[in-house]
DNA sequence: AACATTTGACCCTG
DNA sequence: CAGGGTCAAATGTT
């Protein structure tokens, strides 16, 4: 498959931003809502703020719902579930040659010492670009690192800690692609069959206003995407030990620091407030299985890993 | 002691 | 053969 998200965004898909842009107005007016109302809500007014309360969920629902129709009818419509307005800037789902440069398309072998040295053949990979390094939510360990040509730093590979004790066969490397404004790229190949990550009980659905910090599931800024493809998913666990100490800016060379921001961009009250409310009112997964299905479960299922408990929720949102 | 990182060698692919 | 991905011994950290 092609991976290379197009330079014009179709028509179909600027009104499903919209959709989704409509969609977070009215959350953020939701939000007002329930705040107002856990501010009294030892008064008697529980019932005035719920029926308001529904009809703006139903309005949220209902703008989601249209917006992955929209998208489902576009076209490279699998791409779009991730990458529409996120920092993910390829996908190669598919014999591709540009920027993994790593398809192999013979047989391996093994050889003696190295044991079970195999080089991955089609894993599908991604790539997205931050100007932070962020916890994913995913445990990685470092097992590798290498000068690459023409780069100016070093590329660091790293492997799903739970390769071993549960066959997670999930990597990525991050290399730092430009020094002054910090840009860091990382390419994620395989997916997650490990259920490492703590469990998130917030949604990450940012229905604050622009001005608020959180970067995750903006619809501004970003959209919907998987923990994995999210670098901003990993709430509470700090995954990368001592990762890229060497090429961290200074005002970032504090580790904890970075991570600590990362958090800061997770945990949002305002998100938890919407999850609360729209949590439970999980409407999309038969759209979703009717039609999206094959892609969920499918090959992009596969790479993304949207088998855990956020996708659930993502998708529980989107309706 | 257990686990993570470092680092040079090995291996694969173009 | 060069470049890049992976392995695993050595070393560091908790």
């Amino acid at each position: 498959m092609e991976c290379t998200w197009p330079e014009s965004l179709p028509s179909s898909k600027k009104k499903a931003i919209e959709e989704l842009v409509e969609g977070r107005d009215i959350a953020n007016q939701l939000r007002s809502l329930l705040s107002k109302s856990a501010g009294d809500n030892n008064n008697n007014n529980k019932k005035n703020m719920a029926a308001p309360a529904e009809d703006l969920v139903v309005k949220i629902l209902k703008s989601f719902t249209n917006s992955l129709l929209i998208l489902k009818n576009a076209e490279s419509d699998e791409v779009s579930q991730i990458q529409a307005n996120t920092h993910v800037t390829n996908w190669n789902g598919g014999p591709k040659s540009s920027e993994s440069s790593e398809e192999s398309s013979r047989s391996t072998t093994h050889k003696d010492r190295r044991g079970c040295y195999k080089r991955r053949k089609t894993a599908q990979s991604w790539t997205k670009e931050t100007p932070n390094l962020i916890d994913d939510g995913h445990a990685w360990r470092k097992y590798g690192q290498k000068v690459i040509l023409n780069a100016k730093f070093p590329r660091h590979y790293y492997r799903c800690t739970h390769k071993h004790d549960q066959g997670c066969q999930a990597t990525k490397h991050v290399q730092r692609i430009h020094d002054d404004p910090p840009k860091y790229r990382s390419t994620y190949i395989g997916h997650h069959t490990c259920r490492n990550f703590l469990k998130v009980p917030e949604l990450f659905l940012d229905s604050s206003p622009p001005s608020d910090s959180s970067m995750l599931l903006s619809f501004d800024n970003s959209t919907i995407t998987s923990k994995e493809d999210n670098p901003f998913f990993s709430p509470f666990q700090s995954s990368i030990k001592q990762e890229y100490k060497e090429e961290i800016p200074s005002d970032h060379t504090d580790i904890a620091h970075i991570q600590s921001s990362s958090s800061d961009y997770l945990v949002s009250p305002d998100r938890t407030v919407a999850f609360e409310s729209l949590g439970h009112m999980s409407v999309l997964s038969s759209t979703l299985d009717s039609d999206n299905g094959d892609v969920i479960s499918g090959d992009m299922m596969g790479s993304v890993d949207f088998s855990d408990d956020f996708l659930i929720d993502d998708f529980s949102l989107q309706v």
